[in-house]
RNA sequence: GGCGCGGUGGCAGAGUGGUGAUGCAGCGGACUGCAAAUCCGCGUACGGCGGUUCGAUUCCGCCCCGUGCCUCCA
C-alpha cells in the first residue's frame, strides 16, 4: 500500500517514491511577514502539517523546510504605513505566526529559513542564470528571459502566446518578453537592499524560494507545496529559475492545496469576511479550526462556514466524550495506527475518511464492555489523533475551553455549583437540582452526572 | 477571452460501473429522578440532456450553475 500523492505536474495522483528514502525532502511556500496569518494561510500550514506527520510515520528521516519572506513590498509598505523599522515588523509578525499556527497544532518545520538571510545564495543563483544565458540586465534590474526556457509552462500548462493575448498588466518597458520576471530590481535608499553586482538591491519574489530549497534540500528534491494560487506565477517561475540554473530536476511532486473560502464567498476585506487567525482562536479552540480544515479533502475548494466549525466542535466534543467516558482506562497499541486510517491518509490525504473511521473507533470504544476492549479501542483513536494533530489535550482542558473575554463562570464557581447540586440530590431536593442545572446551563455549561460523578463541559 | 477547479440526501462531506460511507440536524426507542452522554432503529442523495453498457451517481459528449487564476494573493 504506497503512498499516493496528486501531483499538479502530471494532475494524475502518482506512488510517492522518494528520491532517497532515507531523507525525504518537502518544502512548503511560507508566509509573507508582513501581517498576521489569515485563515486562508492556515489551510496550507495545516494540510502540510499533516503530510509531515504522515512522512514521519513512514519514512525514518523527514525535512521540512517552510520558508519566511522577510523582504516584499508588501512589507515595505506596511513598515511605512505603521510608522515602524522593517526588522521590527518581520520580527514581531513572525512570532505571531508562531504563535497562531501552534495553537492550530502545527509542528514546527526542521528548517525556517528567512529570505534575507539567504541573499548572497540568490545572488549566486542570479548570476548562474546570467552566465547560462536565461537572464539579462535592464535598467538596474535583471530579469528572467521566458523564451530561453523552451518547455516554461509545463506546471500551469500555458503556452507563452495565452500568457500574452491575457496580460491585463502594463508591461513594465526593460523587459525584453511579456512574460518576463524580475530576479533582481533597484532600492533606492529608503528601500532594504543589498549590494550586487547590478548595484544595491533586492530580490524577486520568486529567487528566494529557488535559492533556499537547493540549501536545504539539494538541486532535486521530493516534495513542493503551497496554495493553489501559487501554480503561477510562483512556482512555474521557481521551476524556471531552478532548472535552468542547474540543467537538473527541481521538485518531483507538486501538492496544492485548494482554494479557502468564506460562507460561499471569496474572502476579501471588502466583503467583510476576513478572519485572521487569531480572531478564530478567540471563538474556538485551536484544535477546532483544524479539524474543520481536514473535514474537506485538501484539493477541494474549502468553504470556511460557522456551521462547519459548530460541526468540528460537535466532533470533536463526541470523540472526547469517548475518551472521557473512559478515563479510568489506560489505552493500548497507541502507536499502531489501524491500518484503514492509515490507508485513507496514504491515498492522497484522504482526510474526511480518515475521521469516518475515527468515528467508528469511538463507536468501538463507546460500546465496549471489556477493559482489554476499550483499551485496544482508545489506544486506536489516540493513535489516529496522533497523526491527525487532534486529540493532543487534556481532555478536561478540551471541555473547558472559553472564548475570549467570555463572561462565563469559572471553572472553581462551576465545581461549586456542581457540588452544591450533588448534595442536592443526595438530599432527593430535586427541583434545587434542576434549578441548578438550569443556571449553568443559562451559562453554557452541560451537565452529565454518570456513574463516577457528575461531569460538566462548556457547550 | 485563455487556463483550471467544483456541483452528492435538510447541512457538511467521502466514495464507487451493480449489496447506495461518516458526522451534524430531525424522528422513534432503550437508559436516566429529570437531563446529558451513550446505544438501537428510521432518510432509496448524486446539476440538466444525450451516449456507451445487461446496468452509471461513477465512463464519454454537450449544456447550465458556482468558483479561482491569468506576473508578485496561501
Amino acid at each position: 500500500m504506497p503512498l499516493v500523492l496528486y501531483n499538479t505536474m502530471t494532475r494524475r495522483k502518482e506512488s510517492f517514491e522518494p528520491l532517497d528514502p532515507d531523507r525525504v525532502g518537502m518544502y512548503v511556500c511560507g508566509p509573507t511577514v508582513y501581517d498576521r496569518a489569515h485563515i486562508g494561510n492556515a489551510r496550507p500550514v495545516i494540510v502540510f502539517d499533516l503530510l509531515y506527520r504522515l512522512l514521519k510515520r513512514l519514512y525514518p528521516n523527514v525535512v521540512y523546510v517552510r520558508n519566511i519572506t522577510d523582504v516584499d513590498d508588501k512589507i515595505n509598505a506596511r513598515a511605512r504605513d505603521n510608522g515602524e523599522p522593517i526588522a521590527a515588523l518581520t520580527a514581531r509578525t513572525t512570532q505571531a505566526f508562531h504563535e497562531d499556527i501552534a495553537a492550530l497544532n502545527a509542528l514546527p518545520p526542521d528548517v525556517e529559513p528567512r529570505a534575507t538571510a539567504h541573499i548572497s545564495h540568490m545572488i549566486a543563483l542570479i548570476e548562474t542564470l546570467l552566465a547560462r544565458g536565461h537572464a539579462y540586465e535592464a535598467e538596474g534590474h535583471v530579469l528572467f528571459s521566458v523564451p530561453s526556457m523552451a518547455d516554461y509552462g509545463q506546471l500551469s500548462r500555458r503556452s507563452q502566446d495565452e500568457m500574452i493575448a491575457g496580460a491585463r498588466v502594463e508591461v513594465a518597458p526593460y523587459k525584453r518578453d511579456a512574460a518576463d520576471f524580475v530576479l533582481w530590481k533597484p532600492s533606492s535608499d529608503d528601500l532594504p537592499g543589498w549590494d550586487s553586482p547590478w548595484g544595491r538591491g533586492r530580490p524577486g519574489w520568486h529567487i528566494e524560494c529557488s535559492a533556499m530549497s537547493k540549501e536545504y534540500l539539494g538541486i532535486t528534491f521530493d516534495i513542493h507545496g503551497g496554495g493553489q494560487d501559487l501554480v503561477f506565477p510562483h512556482h512555474e517561475n521557481e521551476i524556471a529559475q531552478s532548472v535552468c540554473a542547474h540543467g537538473q530536476p527541481f521538485a518531483r511532486y507538486w501538492l496544492h492545496n485548494g482554494y479557502l473560502m468564506v460562507e460561499g464567498e471569496k474572502m476579501s476585506k471588502s466583503l467583510g469576511n476576513f478572519f485572521t487567525v487569531r480572531d478564530l482562536l478567540d471563538q474556538a479552540p485551536g484544535e477546532a479550526i483544524r479539524l474543520a480544515m481536514l473535514s474537506t479533502h485538501y484539493h477541494q475548494p474549502f468553504d470556511w462556514t460557522a456551521e462547519g466549525l459548530r460541526q468540528a466542535r460537535a466532533t470533536l466534543d463526541r470523540l472526547y466524550l469517548a475518551l472521557r467516558n473512559t478515563a479510568e482506562i489506560r489505552p493500548k497499541g497507541r502507536d499502531n495506527l489501524p491500518i484503514e486510517v492509515l490507508a485513507a491518509l496514504k491515498d492522497d490525504l484522504n482526510t474526511p475518511l480518515a475521521i469516518a473511521h475515527l468515528h467508528d473507533l469511538a463507536g468501538n470504544l463507546n460500546k465496549a464492555t471489556k477493559p482489554e476492549e476499550k483499551a485496544k479501542w482508545k489506544g486506536a483513536l489516540l493513535a489516529c489523533g496522533d497523526v491527525l494533530g487532534l486529540l493532543q489535550q487534556d481532555v478536561e482542558a478540551w471541555f473547558r475551553w472559553t472564548p475570549a473575554g467570555g463572561t462565563e463562570l469559572t471553572d472553581e464557581a462551576v465545581d461549586a455549583l456542581v457540588q452544591r447540586r450533588i448534595e442536592a440530590r443526595a438530599a432527593k431536593d430535586f427541583a434545587e437540582a434542576d434549578r441548578i442545572r438550569k443556571e449553568l446551563a443559562d451559562h453554557g455549561v452541560l451537565l452529565e452526572d454518570g456513574a463516577g460523578g457528575t461531569a460538566w463541559r462548556r457547550s
